[in-house]
DNA sequence: GTTAGCACTCGAAGTATGGGAGTGCTAAAA
DNA sequence: TTTTAGCACTCCCATACTTCGAGTGCTAAC
């Protein structure tokens, strides 16, 4: 299976594929003889198809139906045929004053719920952002506010703008002076570091602090220490999941229909499905049954990672059928990448 | 139309209502005649279900097949022949433990979340929790933070552990020593009062300062001033809304659920759909029609408001098709938010 | 190597057909 | 007067059968 194929195969193979996209019904020789102006004769191209059925590329749901890609088609129509489209004038704007025109006042939690959105509506798929590495960021401020009897609330904001606050328990109360003291303390260790690096600083300062025993400052290295002990957790933002339903080949199938949107709930689920993403800056483009989901061979998942400073922080990534239109999507998904990191540098 | 009911008609709508639920199937009179245990004959109990459809609490699909109830047969149901079941135990238990046990170190949000899901699993419906109030809970304690040049955050933590964070922008940056004096004198300020009240205050004192010329507590004033003009945000959670996929009566027809699932897309359709809720602490139903969002014919809505201290402050949900089992679901709903009040009061 | 021609396949859509669940009505029984 | 047995009737549903057409594979001619 899977031989190499010639020039001839290759266009039928991507004509096959482009009126798939476009259709969702299986495609006939007659039809793929007409896209490429009758140069080759029906005839001719079932001989080719049958070809490419043989490679694996295609194949009939039932015989005397026209073909249908294969994940394997799909792959190579996405690897070496496709016309990458630039992204439309309208499109490139709109995504870019979302990202750059509320980048002002508007925090970075909504920020990203609101592009996830458009990119989603742009889209007519299910957007995902994941924002995962949260806690490699430098930090911009700390602080410890008081969060009711025995409980202290640790907050911080990243230069990025993200903000996270913890719960920490603690028997005795602070008074709001000590709050005040410990909280200059700890913006004073906390300048430009990461959270981890945070945790490391804090360790050392508190046996230095023992030597010392100047008991405030080591409560409060104490807090922040087990305050920091967890890890930030995975954000993920997820809009327009009901475009899913809009898809032909699922609204003929509740089961699948079911399998996806449960696969939907559960957050852990999502980011295995974009984790590959995180890698690295490329584009991934994971087919039906490539995706690293099992049960879920009926969807593609186009995603990229996006970077603050030098290293990549998250993902995004459009969700939605097999039979997506990859020429459009995928420059959509690289811009907004691009974008996102940009976005967040300019914080 | 929609006439009185003497009993023995009120008795035969309670048995259709409940197959209907049971079965989603229309009823029919042999069935009704054995689940009465055959004091009366099937004859007897068509003419009866014939009374039924003439006034309105019952419809047939069509001629010579069984019958369904209507809005008006679920609303009579639900109002006078409901035999409310008492929650299990087991499920209570479970209930309690989430709100409770996790108090300690979860953070508000995150109980929210976590009582949500279980409330949507025990119902196998959506469950939905509005939090609408906050800003209406006397505060704990204000903090302002620097988050990038230009940009300074406002975090306030309610006496019921809510946190709440918004961005200011702001030319001039403040040193940390500003922004601890700022803090110092804000928490006084706050203490006990309400986002509102505060804002009140920050006014009056901001008229007071001015002649007192004092250009850093003028400038503290100024900026929290502007933060508290935009009233917090509602906050939606919604749980489990793949649920509705389990229903036969949906999965058939896929544009009902379609229009389900993009309603639940909009987080004002769903406030909306919980607000009449959101009036007293008396358990809400809307059935089918019934209900504020239009379009939505096929789902009913089961809420009860919760409180904080002595004024309702959000509001918990669930929702499925009209068929669901309000026996079971309103004391869930009832017990749930009951929980969910008790939960804040104890934080 | 390409193509016209043709028999063949198979699903989709349309058309009987019988069975059954359930009804309404009538007339007799209680 | 209320209840019930009896019965004709209605209409959905499942099944089977037919037709239609899109599309194929193969063969033989170009």
């Amino acid at each position: 299976m899977t031989g190499a194929l010639d020039d001839r195969g290759a266009q039928v193979l991507r004509h096959v594929v482009e009126d798939y996209i476009e259709t969702a019904e299986p495609v006939g020789s007659r039809t793929i003889s007409k896209k490429m102006g009758q140069q080759l004769s029906p005839a001719t191209i079932r001989n080719i198809m049958a070809d490419l059925e043989e490679m694996g590329y295609l194949v009939q749901p039932h015989t005397s139906a026209g073909r249908v890609p294969t994940s394997t088609g799909f792959r190579y129509y996405v690897d070496y045929l496709l016309a990458r489209r630039k992204l439309a004038r309208p499109e490139r704007d709109q995504l870019q004053r979302m990202a750059a025109g509320d980048a002002g006042s508007t925090s970075a939690d909504d920020m990203v719920r609101q592009f996830s959105r458009l990119v989603s509506s742009l889209s007519r798929h299910a957007c995902v952002v994941v924002v995962s590495r949260l806690s490699s960021q430098p930090l911009r401020s700390v602080n410890l506010m008081r969060a009711g009897s025995g409980k202290v609330l640790l907050v911080t904001v990243t230069q990025a703008g993200w903000v996270e606050h913890r719960l920490i328990e603690d028997e005795t109360d602070l008074s709001g002076d000590d709050l005040a003291a410990i909280n200059g303390y700890l913006n004073e260790l906390a300048a430009g570091l990461s959270l981890p690096q945070l945790r490391v600083k804090i360790l050392q300062e508190m046996k230095r602090e023992k030597a010392r025993y100047d008991r405030l400052m080591h409560r409060a290295l104490l807090l922040s220490a087990k305050a920091l002990d967890e890890g930030s957790p995975t954000e993920v933002y997820v809009e327009g999941r009901a475009n899913i339903l809009e898809q032909p080949e699922f609204a003929e199938d509740v089961q699948k229909l079911k399998r996806i949107l449960r696969a939907f709930e559960e957050k852990s689920v999502i980011v295995r499905l974009l984790d590959r993403a995180l890698e690295g800056e490329a584009i991934q483009v994971s087919i039906g049954s490539e995706n690293p989901v099992e049960g879920l061979l009926d969807i593609s998942v186009v995603a990229s990672g996006y970077r603050l400073g030098d290293q990549t922080m998250g993902s995004i990534g459009l969700i939605g059928p097999v039979r997506m239109d990859y020429s459009r999507i995928i420059p959509l998904v690289e811009y907004s990448a691009r974008l996102l990191s940009s976005a967040f540098e300019h914080r």
